[in-house]
DNA sequence: TACTGTCCTAATGTCCTACAACCTAAATAA
DNA sequence: TTATTTAGGTTGTAGGACATTAGGACAGTA
């Protein structure tokens, strides 16, 4: 078997990982089969068994591969991890960032809405701390894009639904490289972006206290549509 | 420092990544913190500086902690982490079921739409195979639930979204552990179960390939909680 | 004092060998 | 044929060695 090695990390376990994620992707190796020994794969590669074993470790843990002693490394049925894990950096162009929203709009536009209507006297409480912060900071010089995600996990939270705030959480950290890439932009006025920005988190507190959940809807599509035109992305409202 | 080893699995590495996430989890190691060295926890432990390495480079992979050479390992701020995981056996109760309903009505009644209005040839072609896959099999003995599942990751990643799909294949593997509990339930006709889930899949099918968006978003909401009440949960409409 | 360059130490990263634990399958014995 | 043993291969663990990097101590200099 012949593996690629086009990543150029200094640290051999993650190009290892690639390689053998890249030959299981490419369908290669496919659920069920066996990889190669450890030594053969040290051989292949030119490293020693331990790299190897750190990378096998990896996958192992991702729930890509099995590993059974005195048998060998097996990949699994594609699905059966228990993790997403998507490497920050690899969303880093305007399609990825669009399709990031898109989720968010999905996800958080609903969640405001199920916030207005479920959320206790402290997750509102929680909404409106992480408001005060995010009025708090200058110019979102230091803890600014904090107290942002920080608000739409409150908010995520007030569901109710832990399983939803873990995933809108998980999403939100995607938001980070959007955000900065907003704050990169030559156009950008940081301070007047920073008011409306504000502006909208306000009308979405205001809803969810009133416990008005359409009004919450709408005020959080809202946002997130002109977000991500601030990020430079067009965004289709929901229809 | 000490360690409490009260894990008991034949899997060195397994036990020390728990000894020192549950250090982390209960605060004594703090963000910042560094780890004592490898040497150190090989001492500590009573096992070899390879069992610790792996150990470490688990909590690496997971965004738990970060090593620099030369220097240690040190405890990564929480929220930073670019993976979403939840182990599996941790979502059985029927308030679970009811939060994983919530999110995947939230992204994939959306998706649906999306499907049928930006779907291509290709992937309207996996969804149809997809459709076929459930019907072939006899009362979902075999590959019933992985052709259901199959179905709905063809339709989102007919959206066009990676971002999407991702995410939906994460949900997806939920639904398995509740897909089940269906069929354990006492009332349990199975085979008029698989004939009306059928059906409804054959509604999204053809709404999609029609390029219906309204009507594809209305009957994946229809089977999403026609899904959730044969499973025993109520999920409310989206208004 | 402030700065600079060197040396020393410690930590992670990698390599190597050896053995233990475990599995498969072929060879062998009853 | 059937059961047992044996041989070989694979992962898991141990332990030592060196490479590479970072940081501190310390002298020397302006």
């Amino acid at each position: 078997m012949k593996f690629d090695l086009l990543d150029r990390t200094p640290h051999l376990p993650s190009r290892i990982v690639n390689a053998l994620q890249a030959e299981i992707d490419k369908g290669h190796l496919k659920p069920g089969d066996r990889l190669p020994g450890e030594q053969a794969l040290a051989e292949t590669f030119g490293v020693s068994r331990n790299v190897v074993r750190e990378a096998i470790a990896r996958l192992r843990s991702d729930g890509v591969v099995q590993s059974r002693q005195g048998i060998g490394a097996f990949v699994m049925r594609e699905a059966a991890s228990p993790i997403l894990r998507i490497e920050p950096g690899t969303l880093s162009d305007r399609a990825s960032f669009a399709n990031v929203f898109e989720v968010r709009a999905m996800l958080e536009v609903r969640a405001a809405g199920l916030a207005a209507k479920r959320g206790t006297a402290a997750h509102r409480r929680a909404i409106t701390a992480a408001l005060e912060r995010m009025r708090g900071t200058d110019k979102w010089a230091d803890g600014g894009v904090d107290a942002d995600l920080e608000f739409h996990r409150a908010v995520a939270l007030a569901t109710g639904n832990d399983y939803i705030a873990k995933v809108v959480s998980f999403v939100s950290e995607h938001m980070r490289d959007s955000i900065m890439a907003t704050r990169r932009r030559p156009s950008a006025r940081l301070d007047a972006i920073v008011e409306v920005t504000i502006a909208e988190h306000v009308a979405i507190h205001d809803a969810i206290m009133g416990g008005a959940a359409a009004e919450a809807r709408a005020a959080m599509e809202r946002h997130i549509i002109n977000a991500a035109a601030r990020a430079g992305i067009e965004i289709a409202a929901d229809d």
